[in-house]
DNA sequence: ACCTATTCATAAGG
DNA sequence: TCCTTATGAATAGGT
């Protein structure tokens, strides 16, 4: 239609095609448009030009996304479902996990034992016992070190103090007396008790988590 | 065009809209096809009739989902972006409670302990032992009710032998002698030496899963 | 973007 | 669904 036949290959004249594009691009979208009127039919079109422009048609009362689930359910999933699945099955894999995790805790803080056997209890048992060992170990290490440090920081200064008092050449009686009363073996309960006043009164924080409190456990 | 004109609205013959439906469709695939050879356009179309039938057409050298990323990309992401953005989230979400969960199990195992303060140290070891207790308590219970449960056992046997002996009327001395010997309180210590021929020699397994073994944390 | 000769698509009927 | 054919629609090439 037009003067004169063409050739259906590809018009190599930039211009030419440029033009052809946009009368045959109108001629097809009007196409379309007649067809789901008088068919009650659903059309999706996409349309790239060789140099990039995109134009679209979508029939009435619904949308390209509309039409493409359609599209997707009716060739029986594929497309994106894929990877779509494999993210949904790491999800509810993960979603098992942490509700595995979030039991052995509960067991671990002493809770939900009911549905376990003897041979279980006696097992989380010998293994909690091993582990507050382990912590109260840990402790230890931690506040031997930390008292040695404060030790040394004080003798520092008492040194520090004494040289100032010879290079002013004074005399005086020091402020205070330098005693070590740190040294030797901590005894658990008498560490924990001497630094009672230190532990904040509210839930202890581990990285984010309180030990015994409530845990952010939102699935999201 | 045509033996006459007709008006664009719905053909209410449900034969004539099928019929119109299919000569349209392959109108408008061919004028496609010639579309994207004469212009070296990239397009896609889906088409759905009103029964339901499906079709679809898609240049050369690419397919339906290709087209549509490349959509997808030029509107400037969306459609299922969303949802597979929301997945994405909750997926990053999920593993970062997982590896908290895990953190905390470790510590509560008394590994991974570098990273805590005094404090911490302090409020972790007092809840650990709290939990110990919880656990000795319900494992005492355990084996108090299955030692009774046995006790009752062998009292039945028992009454029901002599009850036998009585209907047969015979006088002979009892095969053995029923003894009360588990009444009273449950030392912990003794119980669980007690038991401890009944304890698997392997790792006690809670609901699938082994404390202080190693736990199933692929994250898939 | 408009014009128009020409080719094409298709409505109706078999 | 395919064939036929009269007719209106689409469009190639030029302006």
């Amino acid at each position: 239609m037009g003067r004169g036949k063409i050739e259906i290959k590809r018009i190599e004249n930039a211009t030419n095609r440029q033009v052809t594009y946009s009368k045959r691009r109108t001629g097809i979208m009007k196409k379309a448009k007649e067809l789901t009127v008088l068919c009650d039919a659903q059309v999706a079109i996409i349309m790239f030009s060789s140099t990039g422009k995109y134009h679209e048609f979508c029939s009435p009362s619904t949308d390209i996304k509309g039409i493409f689930d359609r599209y997707q359910q009716a060739i029986g999933t594929s497309l994106w479902v894929e990877q779509y699945e494999n993210m949904q099955r790491t999800l509810s894999h993960l979603k098992d996990i942490n509700r595995n995790l979030r039991t052995e805790i509960r067991q671990r803080m002493g809770e939900d034992l009911d549905g376990l056997e003897f041979d279980e209890l006696r097992g989380l048992e010998q293994n909690v016992d091993a582990a507050i060992k382990e912590v109260r170990h840990r402790k230890y290490h931690v506040i031997t070190t930390q008292t040695e440090t404060y030790k040394k920081k004080v003798k520092h200064s008492y040194e520090a103090y004494k040289n100032l008092q010879q290079e002013l050449g004074l005399r005086e009686e020091p402020a205070f007396g330098f005693v070590d009363n740190t040294a030797g073996g901590w005894d658990g309960g008498a560490a924990a008790d001497m630094y009672a006043f230190r532990v904040v009164p509210s839930q202890p924080n581990l990285h984010g988590m309180a030990y015994g409190g409530s845990h952010d456990l939102r699935l999201g």
